[in-house]
DNA sequence: ATCCTCAGCGAAAACGTTTTCGTGTTGACA
DNA sequence: TGTCAACACGAAAACGTTTTCGCTGAGGAT
């Protein structure tokens, strides 16, 4: 087990100073040609790399980026982290993944833990309960503490940071016209809570839209799932009592679990009912019928969440204080749920 | 914007010493009550907290664990993620995420970069190309650097280290146990090419059933799958010239894309052929019909590596030369999919 | 009055870098 | 021979901790 060479062994071994090696490493003009030859030879063959850590405290940037996120086990979430992923690479950052799991204590822990020392800033969608409970205190910290912050899909308006989103609204209403021009006269919305900032969205988008066509708002035609444990009873329920020509999910697992539910009942989509639904995952384009969906832009997102972020870092101090939102594009990609 | 607060800010404020207020925060007898009350309760007002990449360095260990797994945007990997992050965030660990892509190239790279004091060992599954070359060097560096690795899944077998698998051969065997005995006679097989080592052990499963129930094996019955980009049409075309009454798929991916070929054929599932897949993922649950599948057990696998790392990473140096192999038992998952 | 003890604190090294600022040696030149 | 510049290198500080050891002064014991 050969211990680790540094720049201290190199130097005893050689019988130089540190920073005869340290020079020399980094093609120092101050270092005679044989000295220099000499040392890389040497560092070369033990193969020396330096260290990340004292990098990290000399310079006080680590090169790693923080991700918080609710969940990993999300199509939607993974394709953002690859999305980062890609660019941090490319610019030569890490990204060092923590899980809130929705909780709003984990958030703040992980946060106060990464805040000190371990990243540089954070790319971030926060937990549901953070959004019900508005307790905003650990992003407001570590954003006066230098520190920058982005943040995705699920965002909190009245802090003051980068956002990338997508247009949940007009997403929405995208989706709902959709359904409309294809003669829906009856479009029933399977979306989640109110405080779920991305739900609500939805949600209202799919109201404007409704009224924009002069189609009457049947609150009976409105499922708000609050439960994720058990949201396929609730939407077979729903759905027994409700008749629609069409259905609008927030997601493609509410989505799913309508046609499942529909086919028990002896209707079949998108003969019977069309089926239409936000995020684009790996159910969507397997699924049989494989859904019409609302592109979430994960990659896109994760992408420019990135640039965002390592932008801010690479700025120098006084240009820092300027935040922009960047809305993506949806787009609608029709497949085989809707006719 | 409020700078960082450290042990010589407070200490200058407090007109004491560095040292006084290191010991006085972690209440060492060495300093008086009253000291010790004056600077908790400033570190406290000021919300002091120690800088991690200060103490990584002096403590030469990072608390972080690097985790490195060839896709995210894989349901499998994420499990196995969740299951890391679990145990690591309760024994005190932070991961950080590497993506390889399958590559080769940045397999070593990320590993390199990481085992330069950002990480205190890993978790990996290796890249396919990694599986296919046999150059495994940076593993064998990283090992012989006194960093514990720990691989899942994807495994080396000629690599001294910590691993945990399934047994995917027994899995095989299990899932095409299950087939036989309701009474399948014409078992095809949607496997990977060879070099991925758990598609071959799964390939080699299927034959050994095969053969210890006294069943043909059929070439013909067999479809390796190179060009993960276009295996749906390769299963299209496979199970229009072939005539099966099940089919057992080394992921769900596959089952999937055989039961929608079976179906254009006018065939249905389970009723004219039963399909048991590999992974039990998201897919597997909510298609239709649903997947009977033999369970890979991600989170498990993830938490069991997770502790195996700790275990040797917390360990004296003297006793982390025993490395071991846990295989997890495999459950069969029975759904829809077949009858 | 002298010695010892001990409480309470500070100095300094160490972790592995980078970088600034010396410092000694050499050779050229007057 | 003396001066000066250039060259090649080393010492030391700094990043923020922890920890060992040494120091000082007060108080008690003799």
């Amino acid at each position: 087990m050969n211990k680790k060479v540094t720049l201290k062994s190199i130097a005893k071994e050689l019988d130089v100073s540190i920073s005869t090696v340290s020079k020399a490493l980094k093609d120092s003009p101050e270092i005679s040609k044989d000295t220099k030859q000499k040392i890389k030879a040497f560092a070369k063959f033990y193969n020396y790399k330096p260290n990340n850590i004292a990098l990290s405290l000399k310079n006080r940037k680590t090169k790693t980026l923080g991700i918080i996120i609710p969940e990993i086990v999300h199509h939607f979430f993974t394709t953002v982290i690859k999305g980062i992923e890609q660019v941090a690479n490319d610019e030569g950052y890490n990204v060092i993944v923590c899980l809130s799991n929705n909780s709003f204590d984990k958030e703040v822990i992980n946060m106060e833990i990464l805040a000190n020392g371990s990243t540089d800033g954070f790319i971030m969608s926060v937990a549901k309960e953070t959004q019900q409970k508005k307790d905003y205190h650990h992003l407001v910290e570590t954003i006066n503490q230098g520190m920058p912050v982005v943040m995705f899909d699920r965002m909190i308006p009245e802090i003051n940071c980068d956002k990338v989103i997508i247009d949940d609204k007009k997403g929405a209403r995208q989706a709902v016209q959709f359904l409309i021009d294809k003669g829906a006269k009856k479009v029933a919305l399977l979306t989640t809570v109110d405080y779920v900032s991305v739900g609500k969205l939805r949600t209202t988008g799919y109201l404007e839209c409704l009224e924009s066509n002069d189609l009457p708002i049947d609150e009976s035609l409105i499922l708000k799932i609050e439960d994720m444990d058990h949201y396929a009873e609730k939407i077979e329920e729903f759905l027994k009592q409700t008749s629609c020509d069409s259905i609008f999910a927030v997601n493609e697992h509410f989505a799913v679990e309508a046609i499942r539910a529909l086919r028990t009942q002896g209707k079949s989509v998108p003969e019977d009912v069309s089926v239409i639904a936000f995020t684009d995952g790996e159910l969507s384009k397997h699924f049989i019928p494989s859904l019409t969906t609302i592109n979430q832009k994960g990659l896109e997102m994760g992408a420019t969440a990135a640039k965002l972020l390592i932008d801010k870092l690479e700025r120098p101090e006084d240009e820092k204080e300027l935040y922009q939102t960047v809305i993506l594009e949806t787009s609608l990609i029709e497949r085989e749920s809707t006719k």
